[in-house]
DNA sequence: ATGGTTGACGTTCAA
């Protein structure tokens, strides 16, 4: 089985190279994040046609999550237990879809930007991710042989070696001691990442800025991971970033993130 | 090339 999480920035504007994703790797699980839509106007039929069922949650232009696959979908969940809101009057954004496929929780994630150190959406993030750990440490309470995936654009690059310059970011959000500590809570509750093992490379990217030519630079951070519980990280193979996908015009500024596991 | 990216409900916002 391989599973593979992205944020392809815009599904609509993106569905061919999500079609050549799904085939390229022959995923049987693809998570998305900033599908940038309504449910009403996600591009089902191409995926359908492919072979895949399609469970999405999208309110508007803004953020949006996927999940995809050719094993079923089961038991979606928009959204988790005490994910926090956003705004006045409160919103519940769409950033996190659950579901059960070929037996494996599923979480497609995409924690928020943070925006500045200090801003409303800076508390809004750590919140966000201090919630979902107290979730998800929850749920291998309840099961430790649980097989649980969390997945997306986490918005933290846990190291300074996740970061093409360490010196950029100081003052900037996605590397601070907070940001990090939330990140590594949720490692800390069990939930290893699945893929540095295999791409231990330092200055290993998953995402590049559109602007100052950062990607052929090679100027990027590592920000999107895909996290798995005991049960489910004895299973991982392999691992790879999909950097290739990130070339040409039309890329999303992110990269796919894959994982392949044993039956 | 006084530029420098992309996508969306866009003449602005978010990333």
């Amino acid at each position: 089985m391989r599973i593979a999480t992205w944020n392809v920035n815009s599904v609509r504007s993106r569905i061919d190279r999500v079609l050549g994703v799904l085939e390229r790797h022959d995923l049987d699980v693809l998570l998305l994040q900033e599908t940038k839509c309504r449910d009403d106007q996600f591009p089902t039929m191409p995926l359908s046609a492919a072979g895949y069922e399609v469970a999405m949650h999208g309110l508007n232009q803004w953020n949006g999550v996927a999940v995809i696959s050719r094993v079923g979908i089961e038991d979606v969940r928009v959204g988790f237990e005490n994910m926090p809101t956003y705004g006045e009057p409160p919103v519940a954004e769409a950033r996190a879809l659950g579901a059960t496929c070929g037996g494996i929780r599923v979480w497609s994630l995409y924690i928020p930007n943070g925006r500045e150190i200090g801003h409303e959406h800076f508390h809004y993030k750590l919140d966000w991710l201090a919630n979902l750990r107290a979730t998800a440490a929850g749920w291998l309470s309840a099961d430790a042989d649980a097989q649980v995936l969390l997945a997306g654009d986490w918005n933290v690059a846990p190291t300074d070696e996740d970061v093409w310059d360490p010196a950029f970011f100081e003052g900037k959000t996605h590397v601070t001691d907070e940001e990090r500590a939330a990140f590594r809570a949720v490692v800390d509750a069990g939930y290893a990442d699945l893929v540095r093992p295999f791409t231990a490379e330092p200055r290993t990217f998953t995402y590049w800025d559109y602007t100052q030519l950062r990607f052929p630079k090679k100027q990027g951070m590592r920000i999107d991971f895909a996290l798995g519980s005991p049960a489910l990280a004895a299973r991982v193979t392999d691992a790879e970033i999909d950097r290739e996908e990130r070339k040409g015009k039309g890329a999303s500024d992110h990269a796919p993130v894959l994982v392949t596991l044993s039956d």
